[in-house]
DNA sequence: GCAATATTTCCATATTATTGGAAATATGGA
DNA sequence: TCCATATTTCCAATAATATGGAAATATTGC
């Protein structure tokens, strides 16, 4: 994973309305929820809930499927997978015994 | 983990120079590193380096210790692992078959 | 075609973060 | 005490981001 891929995606998730999002996101994966239903759940105006899904969407960390007139979006599951592995890549210097993260 | 904390320490390493530091103390763990090593390796003045380091430590993610005159700053492991565990928190409403992060 | 609903785009405002030179502070050694 | 080194604070310029009302776009059912 590059750098600067990693920095989006923690800047998408460095925001308290994107970061209930997303998890509400990962605790409804994998069926995903509307905009609809997420602005309901978590009372956000429908332009700034738009604003974060497609910033949350750019970095990667969800994915939107055009269901008739909804859209779905879904948590991107790798992706979080993938950044976590980032955030503790070599750690301790590859000595799995002094690290406490699993990567 | 309250969500503000969680944004805290997501803000905290949605920034370039900050990851980058983040990281090598990571590699580096669990000796640390000082400053000056640090600025040194990811070529960094050290009044920017100083601000990253205080936003890192003021967010939990890594800590600070006075050795005479110099200061040696280490990756907080469990301040990661924490973060990681809520960002996967209840994933796929808690059935572990159809989720892949380990949480 | 028309009305109702879902979602996004436009846009102006307000807020917050990043940068690094210069100066201040702190420690250790001679 | 005095000097060299390590680190932080001060500060002002610059840049990036969040917010939500109003309007635009898209889809479905009648």
């Amino acid at each position: 994973m590059e750098n600067t891929t990693a920095v989006a995606a923690l800047a998408a998730l460095a925001q308290e309305s994107r970061l209930a999002v997303f998890r509400l996101l990962v605790r409804n994966a994998p069926e995903g929820l509307t905009p609809g239903l997420i602005g309901e759940e978590l009372d956000l105006p429908a332009p700034t809930l738009s604003f974060h899904l497609r910033t949350l969407a750019q970095a990667g960390l969800v994915t939107a499927v055009q269901e008739g007139r909804y859209v779905r979006y879904r948590a991107e599951l790798p992706g979080i997978d993938a950044l976590i592995a980032f955030l503790t890549e070599d750690c301790c210097a590859g000595n799995s015994k002094l690290c406490s993260p699993k990567g």
